[in-house]
DNA sequence: GCCATTTAGTACTAGTTAGAACTAAACTAA
DNA sequence: TTAGTTTAGTTCTAACTAGTACTAAATGGC
Protein backbone atom coordinates (compact mmCIF):
# COMPACT_ATOMS: atom_id res chain seq x y z
CA UNK A 1 0.00 0.00 0.00
CA UNK A 2 1.56 3.48 -1.00
CA UNK A 3 1.40 6.03 1.22
CA UNK A 4 -1.83 8.14 0.13
CA UNK A 5 -0.88 12.14 -0.11
CA UNK A 6 -3.03 14.79 0.36
CA UNK A 7 -2.40 16.28 -2.30
CA UNK A 8 -4.35 13.16 -4.05
CA UNK A 9 -7.44 12.87 -1.96
CA UNK A 10 -8.75 16.78 -2.63
CA UNK A 11 -9.07 16.29 -6.71
CA UNK A 12 -11.15 12.72 -5.85
CA UNK A 13 -13.38 15.31 -4.01
CA UNK A 14 -13.25 18.15 -6.19
CA UNK A 15 -14.31 16.06 -9.04
CA UNK A 16 -16.61 14.69 -6.92
CA UNK A 17 -18.53 17.23 -5.99
CA UNK A 18 -18.42 18.64 -9.49
CA UNK A 19 -19.83 16.24 -11.35
CA UNK A 20 -22.45 15.72 -8.85
CA UNK A 21 -23.27 19.41 -9.31
CA UNK A 22 -22.98 19.07 -13.08
CA UNK A 23 -25.88 16.14 -12.91
CA UNK A 24 -28.05 18.07 -10.57
CA UNK A 25 -27.85 20.80 -12.82
CA UNK A 26 -29.06 18.98 -15.95
CA UNK A 27 -32.02 16.60 -13.95
CA UNK A 28 -33.10 19.71 -12.50
CA UNK A 29 -33.26 21.67 -15.28
CA UNK A 30 -35.80 18.87 -16.89
CA UNK A 31 -37.92 17.96 -13.68
CA UNK A 32 -38.79 21.73 -12.84
CA UNK A 33 -40.25 21.41 -16.56
CA UNK A 34 -42.21 18.47 -15.60
CA UNK A 35 -43.37 21.38 -12.60
CA UNK A 36 -41.78 19.30 -9.68
CA UNK A 37 -38.83 20.05 -7.37
CA UNK A 38 -35.94 17.92 -7.33
CA UNK A 39 -37.50 16.28 -4.08
CA UNK A 40 -40.67 15.74 -4.74
CA UNK A 41 -39.66 13.80 -8.48
CA UNK A 42 -37.69 11.61 -6.44
CA UNK A 43 -40.62 10.47 -3.94
CA UNK A 44 -43.28 9.91 -7.47
CA UNK A 45 -40.53 8.21 -9.00
CA UNK A 46 -40.24 5.73 -5.67
CA UNK A 47 -43.39 5.16 -5.12
CA UNK A 48 -44.54 4.54 -8.42
CA UNK A 49 -45.14 0.74 -9.46
CA UNK A 50 -44.89 0.32 -5.77
CA UNK A 51 -48.59 -0.52 -3.05
CA UNK A 52 -46.92 2.09 -1.21
CA UNK A 53 -44.88 2.44 1.92
CA UNK A 54 -44.19 4.22 5.41
CA UNK A 55 -42.61 7.28 5.42
CA UNK A 56 -39.57 5.57 7.42
CA UNK A 57 -38.94 3.06 4.43
CA UNK A 58 -39.54 6.00 2.06
CA UNK A 59 -37.18 8.38 3.88
CA UNK A 60 -34.59 5.60 3.76
CA UNK A 61 -34.77 5.24 -0.43
CA UNK A 62 -34.97 8.02 -1.19
CA UNK A 63 -32.03 9.65 1.35
CA UNK A 64 -34.17 12.50 2.68
CA UNK A 65 -34.57 12.77 5.84
CA UNK A 66 -37.55 12.01 7.74
CA UNK A 67 -38.29 16.06 9.01
CA UNK A 68 -37.67 16.81 5.72
CA UNK A 69 -40.03 14.95 4.24
CA UNK A 70 -43.25 16.11 6.15
CA UNK A 71 -43.08 19.18 4.38
CA UNK A 72 -42.29 17.55 0.87
CA UNK A 73 -45.43 15.24 1.13
CA UNK A 74 -47.49 17.94 2.51
CA UNK A 75 -47.13 19.28 -0.46
CA UNK A 76 -47.36 16.62 -2.61
CA UNK A 77 -50.36 15.75 -0.84
CA UNK A 78 -52.07 19.30 -1.51
CA UNK A 79 -51.72 18.54 -4.77
CA UNK A 80 -53.50 16.07 -4.77
CA UNK A 81 -50.67 13.26 -6.13
CA UNK A 82 -49.85 11.69 -2.73
CA UNK A 83 -52.28 10.10 0.33
CA UNK A 84 -51.58 9.75 3.94
CA UNK A 85 -53.71 6.72 5.14
CA UNK A 86 -54.10 5.63 8.96
CA UNK A 87 -51.92 1.98 9.47
CA UNK A 88 -54.30 -0.13 12.18
CA UNK A 89 -51.44 -2.47 12.74
CA UNK A 90 -48.89 0.35 13.62
CA UNK A 91 -50.99 3.95 14.85
CA UNK A 92 -47.57 5.34 14.62
CA UNK A 93 -46.84 4.43 11.23
CA UNK A 94 -48.32 6.43 8.00
CA UNK A 95 -48.53 4.79 4.94
CA UNK A 96 -48.07 6.82 1.82
CA UNK A 97 -49.28 5.92 -1.71
CA UNK A 98 -49.59 7.69 -4.85
CA UNK A 99 -53.44 8.85 -5.75
CA UNK A 100 -54.48 7.73 -8.99
CA UNK A 101 -53.94 11.44 -10.40
CA UNK A 102 -50.15 10.47 -8.89
CA UNK A 103 -50.09 7.28 -10.80
CA UNK A 104 -51.06 9.12 -13.84
CA UNK A 105 -48.09 11.94 -13.25
CA UNK A 106 -45.55 9.08 -12.70
CA UNK A 107 -46.42 7.23 -15.99
CA UNK A 108 -46.29 10.62 -17.75
CA UNK A 109 -43.19 12.17 -15.97
CA UNK A 110 -40.63 9.44 -15.01
CA UNK A 111 -40.22 7.65 -18.59
CA UNK A 112 -39.73 11.21 -20.16
CA UNK A 113 -37.12 11.63 -17.41
CA UNK A 114 -35.34 8.68 -17.75
CA UNK A 115 -35.20 9.41 -21.60
CA UNK A 116 -34.18 12.71 -20.89
CA UNK A 117 -31.18 11.16 -18.37
CA UNK A 118 -30.21 8.97 -21.31
CA UNK A 119 -29.64 11.06 -23.95
CA UNK A 120 -26.91 12.88 -21.61
CA UNK A 121 -25.02 9.50 -21.64
CA UNK A 122 -25.78 8.52 -25.84
CA UNK A 123 -22.09 8.83 -26.61
CA UNK A 124 -20.89 6.65 -23.99
CA UNK A 125 -20.42 2.73 -24.27
CA UNK A 126 -21.41 0.39 -22.13
CA UNK A 127 -18.26 -0.64 -20.65
CA UNK A 128 -17.57 3.24 -19.38
CA UNK A 129 -21.12 3.54 -17.74
CA UNK A 130 -19.71 -0.09 -16.27
CA UNK A 131 -16.47 1.15 -15.09
CA UNK A 132 -18.40 4.47 -13.63
CA UNK A 133 -20.90 2.33 -11.68
CA UNK A 134 -17.92 0.23 -9.88
CA UNK A 135 -15.90 2.98 -9.38
CA UNK A 136 -18.50 5.36 -7.76
CA UNK A 137 -19.87 1.75 -5.63
CA UNK A 138 -16.17 1.40 -4.58
CA UNK A 139 -15.84 5.37 -3.36
CA UNK A 140 -19.37 5.49 -1.54
CA UNK A 141 -18.35 2.57 0.48
CA UNK A 142 -15.18 3.69 1.33
CA UNK A 143 -17.12 7.20 2.12
CA UNK A 144 -20.04 5.02 4.02
CA UNK A 145 -16.97 3.28 5.74
CA UNK A 146 -15.29 6.36 6.90
CA UNK A 147 -18.68 7.45 8.09
CA UNK A 148 -19.58 4.67 10.04
CA UNK A 149 -16.05 4.64 11.95
CA UNK A 150 -17.14 8.64 12.86
CA UNK A 151 -20.29 7.49 14.26
CA UNK A 152 -18.53 4.75 16.44
CA UNK A 153 -16.03 6.80 17.85
CA UNK A 154 -18.49 9.43 18.87
CA UNK A 155 -20.64 7.73 20.61
CA UNK B 1 -20.11 2.29 -29.91
CA UNK B 2 -22.17 -0.29 -28.17
CA UNK B 3 -26.38 0.59 -27.64
CA UNK B 4 -26.47 2.34 -24.53
CA UNK B 5 -29.33 0.61 -22.80
CA UNK B 6 -31.50 2.60 -20.16
CA UNK B 7 -30.80 -0.13 -17.46
CA UNK B 8 -26.91 1.13 -17.91
CA UNK B 9 -27.10 4.99 -17.29
CA UNK B 10 -29.62 4.48 -13.57
CA UNK B 11 -26.78 2.54 -12.07
CA UNK B 12 -24.49 5.50 -12.57
CA UNK B 13 -26.68 8.38 -11.27
CA UNK B 14 -27.40 6.26 -8.51
CA UNK B 15 -24.39 5.77 -7.39
CA UNK B 16 -23.47 8.64 -8.22
CA UNK B 17 -25.88 10.51 -6.18
CA UNK B 18 -25.27 7.66 -2.88
CA UNK B 19 -21.25 8.33 -2.94
CA UNK B 20 -22.02 12.31 -3.23
CA UNK B 21 -24.33 11.90 -0.21
CA UNK B 22 -21.95 9.92 1.73
CA UNK B 23 -19.45 12.21 1.42
CA UNK B 24 -22.23 15.35 2.21
CA UNK B 25 -22.73 13.54 5.10
CA UNK B 26 -19.05 12.53 6.38
CA UNK B 27 -17.54 16.05 5.53
CA UNK B 28 -20.11 18.29 6.88
CA UNK B 29 -19.98 16.26 10.73
CA UNK B 30 -16.67 17.71 10.99
CA UNK B 31 -17.26 21.00 9.35
CA UNK B 32 -20.75 21.73 12.02
CA UNK B 33 -17.85 20.73 14.68
CA UNK B 34 -15.81 23.43 14.06
CA UNK B 35 -18.71 26.33 14.05
CA UNK B 36 -19.39 26.31 10.19
CA UNK B 37 -21.97 25.31 7.83
CA UNK B 38 -20.34 23.87 4.40
CA UNK B 39 -20.70 26.27 2.28
CA UNK B 40 -19.51 29.04 5.46
CA UNK B 41 -16.62 26.42 5.34
CA UNK B 42 -16.41 26.21 1.46
CA UNK B 43 -16.00 30.30 1.16
CA UNK B 44 -13.04 30.96 4.19
CA UNK B 45 -10.95 27.78 2.53
CA UNK B 46 -11.71 29.71 -0.95
CA UNK B 47 -10.57 32.86 0.09
CA UNK B 48 -7.64 31.70 2.16
CA UNK B 49 -4.20 32.38 0.93
CA UNK B 50 -5.62 35.33 -1.35
CA UNK B 51 -5.22 38.66 -1.30
CA UNK B 52 -9.19 38.56 -1.84
CA UNK B 53 -11.99 38.59 -4.59
CA UNK B 54 -15.15 39.45 -6.05
CA UNK B 55 -18.20 37.75 -5.14
CA UNK B 56 -18.67 36.93 -9.00
CA UNK B 57 -15.11 35.04 -8.37
CA UNK B 58 -15.91 33.58 -5.62
CA UNK B 59 -19.21 32.48 -6.39
CA UNK B 60 -17.34 30.99 -9.71
CA UNK B 61 -14.81 28.90 -7.57
CA UNK B 62 -17.26 27.70 -4.86
CA UNK B 63 -20.05 26.86 -7.38
CA UNK B 64 -22.88 29.02 -5.11
CA UNK B 65 -25.00 30.81 -6.49
CA UNK B 66 -24.79 34.99 -6.49
CA UNK B 67 -27.99 35.31 -4.61
CA UNK B 68 -27.34 32.55 -2.37
CA UNK B 69 -23.67 34.24 -1.95
CA UNK B 70 -25.20 37.06 -0.44
CA UNK B 71 -26.66 35.62 2.60
CA UNK B 72 -23.84 33.54 3.30
CA UNK B 73 -21.39 36.27 3.29
CA UNK B 74 -23.92 38.36 5.41
CA UNK B 75 -23.72 35.87 7.97
CA UNK B 76 -19.99 35.81 8.04
CA UNK B 77 -19.86 39.30 7.87
CA UNK B 78 -21.54 39.12 10.96
CA UNK B 79 -18.81 36.78 12.64
CA UNK B 80 -16.54 39.30 12.03
CA UNK B 81 -14.26 37.10 9.46
CA UNK B 82 -15.53 38.31 5.92
CA UNK B 83 -14.95 41.79 5.18
CA UNK B 84 -17.23 43.72 1.92
CA UNK B 85 -14.26 46.09 0.45
CA UNK B 86 -15.80 49.20 -2.25
CA UNK B 87 -13.72 49.14 -5.19
CA UNK B 88 -12.92 52.61 -6.97
CA UNK B 89 -12.20 51.01 -10.62
CA UNK B 90 -14.99 49.38 -10.80
CA UNK B 91 -18.36 50.46 -8.34
CA UNK B 92 -20.85 48.03 -9.03
CA UNK B 93 -18.40 45.12 -7.74
CA UNK B 94 -17.30 44.22 -3.92
CA UNK B 95 -14.30 42.83 -2.84
CA UNK B 96 -14.51 40.40 -0.54
CA UNK B 97 -11.60 38.97 1.67
CA UNK B 98 -10.85 37.84 5.24
CA UNK B 99 -10.66 39.73 8.01
CA UNK B 100 -7.60 38.68 10.50
CA UNK B 101 -9.68 36.60 12.32
CA UNK B 102 -10.93 35.17 9.43
CA UNK B 103 -7.41 34.44 8.37
CA UNK B 104 -6.74 32.99 12.13
CA UNK B 105 -9.74 30.63 11.34
CA UNK B 106 -8.59 29.59 7.92
CA UNK B 107 -5.45 28.61 9.61
CA UNK B 108 -7.21 26.66 12.42
CA UNK B 109 -10.13 24.81 10.38
CA UNK B 110 -8.42 24.69 6.81
CA UNK B 111 -5.73 22.06 7.44
CA UNK B 112 -7.98 20.54 10.44
CA UNK B 113 -10.35 19.36 7.62
CA UNK B 114 -8.24 18.15 5.10
CA UNK B 115 -6.68 15.57 7.83
CA UNK B 116 -10.09 14.55 8.90
CA UNK B 117 -10.72 14.06 4.85
CA UNK B 118 -7.63 12.16 4.27
CA UNK B 119 -8.43 9.60 7.17
CA UNK B 120 -11.23 8.28 5.06
CA UNK B 121 -9.10 7.73 2.61
CA UNK B 122 -6.56 6.24 4.36
CA UNK B 123 -6.71 2.64 3.43
CA UNK B 124 -6.50 3.57 -0.25
CA UNK B 125 -3.72 3.25 -2.86
CA UNK B 126 -2.41 5.97 -4.81
CA UNK B 127 -3.39 4.84 -8.24
CA UNK B 128 -7.21 4.18 -6.90
CA UNK B 129 -7.21 7.95 -6.06
CA UNK B 130 -5.59 8.61 -9.07
CA UNK B 131 -8.63 6.45 -10.81
CA UNK B 132 -11.15 8.34 -8.69
CA UNK B 133 -10.59 11.55 -10.07
CA UNK B 134 -10.02 10.28 -13.54
CA UNK B 135 -12.81 8.83 -14.08
CA UNK B 136 -15.03 12.02 -12.04
CA UNK B 137 -13.56 13.96 -14.41
CA UNK B 138 -14.77 12.41 -17.31
CA UNK B 139 -17.92 11.58 -15.96
CA UNK B 140 -18.12 15.27 -15.39
CA UNK B 141 -17.32 16.51 -18.75
CA UNK B 142 -19.84 14.02 -20.17
CA UNK B 143 -22.56 16.22 -18.10
CA UNK B 144 -21.41 19.64 -18.62
CA UNK B 145 -21.33 18.78 -22.22
CA UNK B 146 -25.35 17.81 -22.19
CA UNK B 147 -26.03 20.67 -19.93
CA UNK B 148 -24.02 23.17 -22.64
CA UNK B 149 -25.93 21.93 -24.93
CA UNK B 150 -29.95 21.78 -23.63
CA UNK B 151 -29.01 25.24 -22.80
CA UNK B 152 -27.79 26.13 -26.41
CA UNK B 153 -31.36 24.45 -27.31
CA UNK B 154 -33.33 26.45 -24.98
CA UNK B 155 -32.96 29.46 -26.73
C1' DG C 1 -49.06 -5.41 34.46
C1' DC C 2 -45.79 -1.57 34.64
C1' DC C 3 -41.91 1.30 33.75
C1' DA C 4 -38.06 2.52 30.67
C1' DT C 5 -36.70 2.67 26.20
C1' DT C 6 -37.26 2.83 21.39
C1' DT C 7 -39.61 4.14 17.25
C1' DA C 8 -42.61 6.96 13.82
C1' DG C 9 -43.83 11.02 12.51
C1' DT C 10 -44.47 16.18 13.22
C1' DA C 11 -43.00 20.96 14.64
C1' DC C 12 -39.64 24.30 14.78
C1' DT C 13 -35.22 26.83 13.78
C1' DA C 14 -31.40 28.65 11.19
C1' DG C 15 -29.35 28.25 7.07
C1' DT C 16 -28.99 27.11 2.10
C1' DT C 17 -30.88 26.79 -2.57
C1' DA C 18 -32.39 28.36 -7.42
C1' DG C 19 -34.64 31.54 -9.92
C1' DA C 20 -36.57 35.87 -11.00
C1' DA C 21 -37.03 40.73 -10.34
C1' DC C 22 -34.59 44.77 -9.22
C1' DT C 23 -30.89 48.66 -8.71
C1' DA C 24 -26.91 50.79 -9.99
C1' DA C 25 -22.88 51.08 -12.65
C1' DA C 26 -20.32 50.28 -16.86
C1' DC C 27 -20.05 49.56 -21.60
C1' DT C 28 -21.31 50.11 -26.65
C1' DA C 29 -22.94 51.78 -30.80
C1' DA C 30 -24.80 55.27 -33.55
C1' DT D 1 -23.93 62.27 -25.86
C1' DT D 2 -27.38 59.32 -25.31
C1' DA D 3 -30.16 55.21 -25.60
C1' DG D 4 -29.85 50.33 -25.24
C1' DT D 5 -27.50 46.52 -23.33
C1' DT D 6 -24.69 44.05 -20.22
C1' DT D 7 -22.83 43.17 -15.70
C1' DA D 8 -22.39 42.99 -10.34
C1' DG D 9 -24.64 42.47 -6.52
C1' DT D 10 -28.93 42.54 -3.58
C1' DT D 11 -33.70 41.36 -2.58
C1' DC D 12 -37.48 38.34 -2.56
C1' DT D 13 -40.04 33.92 -2.71
C1' DA D 14 -40.94 29.05 -2.36
C1' DA D 15 -38.82 25.07 -1.29
C1' DC D 16 -35.41 22.07 0.77
C1' DT D 17 -32.01 20.88 4.44
C1' DA D 18 -30.14 18.99 8.97
C1' DG D 19 -30.74 18.94 13.55
C1' DT D 20 -33.29 19.15 17.69
C1' DA D 21 -37.23 18.85 20.49
C1' DC D 22 -41.64 16.94 20.94
C1' DT D 23 -45.92 13.67 20.98
C1' DA D 24 -47.83 9.39 20.75
C1' DA D 25 -47.54 4.61 20.14
C1' DA D 26 -45.14 0.29 20.53
C1' DT D 27 -41.84 -2.75 22.69
C1' DG D 28 -38.88 -5.02 26.12
C1' DG D 29 -37.44 -6.34 30.68
C1' DC D 30 -38.73 -7.36 35.09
Amino acid sequence: MDTVYKTDVLPVIRELVRAFQAFEQYSARHVRELGLTPPQFDVIATLGNTPGMSCKELSEKTLITKGTLTGVIDRLAEKGVVTRQERPEDRRSVFLSLTSAGEELFRQVFPAHCDYMHQAFSHCSRDQLQLWSNQLAGLKAVLNQALEKQENEST
